[in-house]
DNA sequence: AATTGGTTCTGAACCGTTACGGTCACTTCA
DNA sequence: TGAAGTGACCGTAACGGTTCAGAACCAATT
């Protein structure tokens, strides 16, 4: 009489299927497998849940049984609302997500905080596999990534050994980008970099600081351009590299400021980023140099912001390495590990790379 | 001895503690709860776990027990991967991901196939709650989502009886853009706005698809149109609206040419999203029109790119929004539901609108 | 009459964990 | 010396499903 009135816990499979009189299977062919059961039976299981509230079978409780969880974890670096901020990031994701729905397939953001090392948040997420993006490769939240027992795609890292990667050369990317501002006759050059590390250092970098970046990104670019220009003479460790922990423009224009007292002289500013060669062309502009007139400014990543911008930079189909790490997750299918996927970059030649002060005249008389 | 020679079934918290010869509990509070072993204990258990390649308590499992997932879904009208394509769903999202965090929750992207009818990825997302963005009112899949005995805050949705609500009185906000036009002096106006519903029109909108529309957002910007210059004298029916099925700036200038088509004469074109109102402006520059000189433009959202356009239009707190709404869906303590939020709107005087031809020269010799 | 095949439904095992309410040995205190 | 308290650990019962090997039944075939 009364037992309605109280809370009444909600309905399951099985008081469906007393309620009924049949068996749990049969409540659950209903749902998963209608063939199995007369069209008639299947009515009234059906009519019985609406009446009863029951919501269909509970999501976690077929996960635990099925192991399949229906979704793909993505770890990031930063904070999860930070993915939406940068450009690249977000066309990643937009690739990622394209993958996903492909296969039908969730996209859980892990809420993984750099700053902590709580690494709860990867031991809580139920899902089918993890994609990697960009993270330090001594960050806890990967090596938390690589124990659990699914698969994993990392994007942007080093080689792991037995994990499927996505990824571009950025080394040999950086260092063409580099051989085109040394043709053009840059000699003297400043660098802005994002973070090399998990710990905040917005100043200069040691040559020895950048070997050991643990950013393979970042640690590759530089390692082209050092490379480059270490092959005309130049002598990379009086090159003045600022590091920036934040990737915002305001990043950028402070480092180009850092990098500009340091030496005013340079000819070139090679910046790691689209975003950060975009705030470090502000400076720039702030402060009367005209681009590429006075100082040539080069980017990397081949945002639609750059692009506006006109910036000479460095495109990498950031959409096609989300849908390339989102494919190789879900294709499990008889895999070779590990896989390895190295997309093509292309060098895009804007307006803000000319020959260095006096070397166009010398161009205009050459042979 | 062959034991482990074979496929090895992982190991469990119950294996681990067979072979430590301890309970389960035991295992289990060695993860969750250190203060209720002995120190040395749950060292042992963390190296055997260790040793056997035990990664730790089973997130699946233990969400069916503990009935929590430690995540939010989120449903969104789109394909997952527009999301990332519109500034103002970025904005969302990143609140979103902001209130996220803060909780140390994951966030879900589920993937709803808006031309499919295919619920069954709500059915297997298993989340805490749901956060449901802008889908039109008869979605099943936000039925599916409503009929989950779990938490939900839908946005930009009309209220729904007894659900969490967040967003913004769009029909006050477009009513202030519209009085703001009208006291301009313009009389004659187009307009240009999003999908009314889940078919596809990409045409001219009678003003029953008008009112029957199942986006609440686009029915109450036009019904704030309506109503504002119905009120000066202006037979809403025979204003030209035209309609587009896509987001994007193509359709904002088909639409733009479209409702010219049908009356060149008109003095403004309202478009009820900024992105649209970029697409036109491209569209009415390309025809030789000058904005706002021959003719007045006006947007809706507030996103960056309109605001380095100049467009005239109502800044949203789009960040806050998501912000909000997870907020709402983590607060669940103590809730006296239903609980709705309405953010605040601004009227952003751009300058893409202007008076009308001719009146200019009459506001010089005005009274 | 026995065999075969097909449909419909069932029983029991299993997925891996945590919540709950203990037990038990060992202090501590009066 | 007995009562009460404390720390460490355990047993059982869920949590809500899916799956697989049959059972029961009936019609058709041999």
């Amino acid at each position: 009489m009364a037992r309605s009135m109280h809370v009444r816990r909600p309905a399951t499979l099985a008081s469906l299927a007393a309620e009924l009189g049949v068996s749990r299977t049969t409540v659950s062919n209903a749902y998963n497998r209608p063939d199995q059961l007369s069209p008639e039976l299947r009515r009234r299981v059906l009519e019985t849940a609406r009446r009863l509230g029951y919501p269909g079978p509970d999501p976690v409780a077929r996960s635990l049984r099925t192991r399949k969880a229906g979704a793909v974890g993505l770890l990031l670096t930063e904070n999860l609302s930070y993915a939406f901020r940068d450009p690249a990031a977000i066309g990643f994701l937009e690739g990622l997500a394209l993958a996903c729905e492909d296969a039908g397939t969730g996209l859980l953001l892990v809420p993984a905080n750099p700053e902590r090392e709580d690494v709860a948040a990867v031991h809580r997420a139920g899902v089918d596999g993890f994609v990697v993006y960009s993270v330090p490769d001594d960050d806890p939240h990967l090596a938390a990534v690589l124990e659990r027992p699914v698969p994993t795609v990392v994007c942007d890292q080093p080689d792991l050994g037995n994990v499927d990667r996505v990824g571009i050369d950025d080394q040999a990317a950086m260092h063409a980008l580099a051989q085109h501002l040394i043709s053009l006759g840059h000699r003297r050059v400043g660098v802005v970099c994002m973070r090399l590390a998990r710990d905040r250092n917005d100043d200069f970098v040691t040559p020895e600081r950048q070997q050991a970046a643990h950013f393979h990104v970042q640690r590759s670019r530089l390692a082209g351009l050092a490379q480059a220009f270490a092959s005309v003479g130049v002598d990379w460790a009086t090159v003045p590299v600022a590091e920036r922990f934040d990737h915002t423009m305001a990043s950028g224009a402070s480092a180009a400021a850092q990098v500009l007292e340091r030496d005013p002289h340079i000819t070139a500013l090679i910046c790691t980023s689209d975003i950060l060669a975009l705030g470090a062309m502000a400076e720039l502009q702030r402060r009367g140099l005209r681009v590429p007139a006075d100082i040539t400014v080069t980017g990397f990543d081949g945002i639609r912001e750059a692009e506006q911008a006109g910036l000479t930079t460095v495109r990498q189909p950031v959409l096609e390495k989300g849908r390339a790490a989102g494919k190789l997750l879900l294709d499990s299918a008889e895999r070779t590990r590990p896989r390895a996927v190295t997309l093509s970059t292309e060098l895009v030649e804007g307006t803000t790379a000319a020959p260095p002060r006096g070397t166009a005249e010398e161009r205009w008389f050459g042979p």
